[in-house]
DNA sequence: TCGCTCAACTGGTATAGACCAGCTTGACGA
DNA sequence: TCGTCAAGCTGGTCTATACCAGTTGAGCGA
């Protein structure tokens, strides 16, 4: 949108050598996914120390142009992918569309009963049971999310033997035709701590977005309720109403 | 939602500080809004170094739960506002509904020509004119977000000479008799750079979401594109669908 | 050819200083 | 009483260095 102007050798060293690192990643000598060179030859180039060179690295992580991947480098961040959550697409099908490579791996699924945080945001009891399903989601081969997915055993009888590697919302419409109606969203910015920032193998503290859903059905049964963990720089969020 | 399970002496000595103003944080012994010994005080008092108590601190600020005023210290964050973007409800209405103190500055009112991405957004011919209203606006004295407003000057004539320090959507309704329809609404978390850093008085690179929203009348007829840059740890986004 | 080991590299964490710029506060003078 | 100004505080930036932990890749041996 808007572009800083100051060019100034005013401006703090660390800011000055942030501004060459974005114009190299605008003008495309730097492409997605490229990884630069690491933090000493940055700091040597620059002529200045790692510290201030990771200073530099970290406000252009912050701006959600670069990303790092633990001791292994400092890459160029991809385009966000353009995500709404309001619909309901399976992941895969609009990673595609957007002429991505979509992944999905399955961390668990573990049979458990209603906590009183569950309880309030489903209108279930606390000790009702539910199965938790946990997966961890890639694009082009990069971790970007992990999700929790409170399924409601009464309204899916059996859904914890099901394959869960494939679409979740084609498995509720093929197998317990399920149509969704009313979704409440939430989501704020926030940094990913663990489990979350070890399963999609990052830091902890890396800007994350945390994303919940709630659906029902026709009925206004509760289904199931989904919070994901995104990386920042991953995503855009896009919703129309009316 | 999940806290982290380790208090082990295992983890970096950031994070062991970071634990410890968290759950002093938690137990609410560090009120929202209280200042924070000086960051040299932390130091002294975890035995360690500015460098590292920064670090303690920035993660904490990373998740939400402490921002810094600058050069004046760092503070508890109040609870997150819910902000449901695809309402019209007024700013001042729902920070007054959940107990908090709005205020509104103008910084500017600008007539100028439409841009080519402004053309892409709203489907006006690049070179049309424009109104640019610039505004900040504060809950219980702490500047959160400012936004640019383009106004359609075709839809809404003499728009630029009301006062623009109250409700802009009462605004359209009472003199304009506008009803907003469609509304496309984009969303991603970014680090707040210059202009809007210091507009807010925070440091470059402080974390923040980026919200636009486009405005149609129930002729189709574009009236509004708001382009807004809040803190990340002042909002809870919340949208319910169907 | 295949698998393993190990050295060389990466970023992650940490110390110990230094100086600067903006804010706050209190003493002082009009 | 009120405004001014300077001292002392705050965080913001920066240097120089050290050691640790996980990744990588070259080279060796079976």
């Amino acid at each position: 949108m808007q572009e800083r102007e100051c060019g100034e050798s005013a401006a703090p060293l660390y800011l000055r050598v942030r501004d060459q690192l974005a114009s190299q990643i605008e003008e495309g000598s730097l492409a997605p996914n490229t990884r630069l060179p690491s933090e000493r030859i940055l700091a040597e180039e620059y002529g200045t120390t790692r510290v201030t060179a990771r200073l530099a690295l970290a406000q252009l992580e912050r701006e959600g142009r670069l990303f790092r991947s633990n001791r292994r480098g400092w890459f160029v961040s991809p385009p966000r992918l353009i995500y709404k959550p309001a619909h309901d697409y399976s992941f895969s099908d609009y990673v595609t569309a957007q002429g991505r490579a979509p992944e999905t791996d399955t961390l668990g699924v573990t049979p458990m009963e209603v906590s009183p945080w569950l309880a309030a945001k489903t209108g279930l009891s606390v000790g009702d049971p539910i199965v938790l399903l946990r997966r961890r989601r890639l694009i082009d081969g990069r971790p970007v999310l992990v999700e929790n997915i409170y399924l409601n055993p009464k309204r899916l009888p059996n859904i914890e033997t099901y394959d869960f590697n494939r679409s979740l919302w084609k498995l509720l419409r093929e197998k317990y035709d399920v149509e969704l109606r009313q979704k409440r969203i939430e989501m704020y910015p926030t940094a990913l701590v663990d489990p979350q920032a070890s399963d999609i193998g990052v830091t902890v503290g890396t800007a994350g977005l945390y994303v919940t859903r709630c659906s029902r059905d026709a009925d206004g049964c509760f289904v199931e309720l989904d919070e994901e963990f995104w990386l920042h720089d991953a995503l855009s969020i896009q919703v129309d109403v009316d």
